[in-house]
DNA sequence: AATGAATGAGATTTCATTCAT
DNA sequence: TATGAATGAAATCTCATTCAT
């Protein structure tokens, strides 16, 4: 790759990155072209430059948000530990990035309405990859008996509503902080796995 | 309250009914005046006969969700039933009118964007009341020792988020009906309660 | 007249008299019917019921007040004063008229964009008839050689032009009141006219 | 400036000055940006690009014809000439404009309806600036004894007042031309201060 | 590669007007 | 007579998008 692809790429991943941030505040008509461009001073026009349009933009935004997680999480599959603490090190990361990112997944919200259906079916394709990792660890567990037989898409789906809600609610003016949250929503949440 | 009077109360309130709908769908911004009033058969001047702008519908809107189920708990915290019953009623009630409905607690995020201080500070208390009726099921339970003694504030949002996060992934053509899906979601959460 | 009518010709002024005022506050785009009727406790309906349209309404407004002016500076007209007696009473009433009721001539700006041929042709004609009122005064003076040999439609229109700027510039607050102000204006506008 | 901030400056002004003259004939409610727009071939939306909203395209326009008095006014001030013929000239010059520029100062009536009160405020300063010039001229015609010695707070605004009452009665078909009758008025209106 | 300028579609909002009661 | 309800046209304003430079 050339210095100026480089720099292209680098780019576009800057106006990714803020559209990331700006449509977890604002949600997808509320954020502007032009918030978007400002933050990074950079022009409306510009962004024109790299992507094709609004939509096109916030898609790949969604891609690279989703693609990390991913990465992140796969990560964590493959370390040699204890499933449960897989699972716990997978929640904690999840929740700390919620929090010190303050952007995230509540956008995914009502996809159809935002993205065509080839889109949509490849972001529900990267959540699902995202989700699957937590699933082959409750599975795991399961099946190394540290778990209790439970239905794995329906305790995936507690957890991860579970901890995307913690937007909602955390404030840092509390007690806790961020990473003492996290650890406490994670242990809470293997209760319902944990066989006692 | 004359006949003209009800007419209008139950107008006001189609509209209202109709507006938690199409916010949940499309969020504050993707919902639309014309939307709203196309879908009860009405023109957008009407609904500004009823509502001073789109802010305040929306507002009333949201105070008239948290009210209703500030209702349906309230009614569960009040029945002579084990605590444990209650709380299990509680989220499977929840769990149904978000499926039902399908419109919910999801654009409850990021208040300040939309509302006044004043109306933020409104909602916040009635989303606490509410978030106060889990809170005294769960420490009853912890008091009468069924449960065991968890921090009630967190486990509160643990549950309240795994249960609002069901309109995400729920499929009506799944294995589970929804009664069946709110029933296991309740059952696993309460896991993360009861003693063994 | 029976009571009946007698009741609504007076419905009819009280809204005339509203209109006249909100008119010359307002300016005509600025008038609306709902913020007419609500000052006399009415609803915008009503108002309907006693004038067609917005049209109407304002354009009768404007009669009834060039109306009263006319009837207001004949009877000067013909009481037994010596003419600078006259004209100076004549404008007095007017300045005073202005300030009292604050609403007045400002609004007959730009008349054929508000009304019609027909409508504009009667206004002008009562406007007309008001400044021969004046014109009369003038010329009388001219004829007794107290006054100078002006050109009576141009010093005519200085008069009213200096009269209605009144209500630009005078405030409650400064020293002369209202009477002191009508006063000195028509005498210095006398300056114009009297011979030395 | 480079070539491209002199045509946007020239553009803004084009607008401005098309707003001037459409706000003097329809008023602050009756001017449509849409209307601005189409005089001089633009779309409402560029309109936009160049100012804030209406209000605040309304207020630059009173701005700009009030600077620009201002410097006309103020050019007469300083030349070597008698009081009387400075005071003159400057009469002139005021009706002149109102009547081929048809645009003028009769909006300026009801600042508060319109414009924020430090909005208003600036315009009082200019207009109380503009005024102040006619002061001085009075107030230096006193002092030579050319004039008498009159308010000249109340002789200012019946000149002001005289002058601006022009638009609503000269007809470019009546016997005299704009030149005439600017010198016409403004000699009756010296009639009120120069001494005999 | 970047941007200033312009546009047009669509959203919110206001209001004169109508009409059934 | 009076009014509550409803409507639709028109106005303000926003913003994604395009394009010439």
């Amino acid at each position: 790759m050339s210095l100026r692809e480089r720099k292209t790429a680098k780019k576009k991943e800057d106006i990714l990155r803020t559209a990331v941030l700006v449509l977890s505040e604002k949600g997808y008509h509320g954020t502007t072209i032009e918030e978007i461009a400002s933050r990074i001073l950079m022009t409306k026009g510009s962004v024109y430059y790299y992507f094709k349009d609004k939509q096109d933009l916030l898609y790949q935004s969604q891609l690279m948000l989703l693609g990390r997680s991913i990465e992140n999480v796969e990560a964590i599959l493959f370390q040699d530990l204890l499933v449960i603490e897989k699972l716990r090190m997978a929640m904690i990361g999840h929740i700390e990035y919620l929090l010190w990112e303050r952007s995230g997944f509540e956008m995914m919200v009502k996809l159809e309405q935002f993205f065509s259906a080839q889109q949509k079916e490849k972001i529900l394709q990267l959540r699902d990859d995202y989700g699957k990792a937590f699933d082959q660890l409750i599975q795991a567990g399961i099946e190394e008996n540290v778990f209790g037989s439970v239905d794995v898409k329906i305790v995936r789906n507690i957890i991860l509503g579970a901890m995307n809600w913690v937007t909602q609610w955390y404030s840092e003016s509390g007690k806790k902080d961020k990473t003492e949250i996290a650890e406490s929503i994670s242990d809470y949440l293997l209760h319902i796995l944990i066989k006692k």
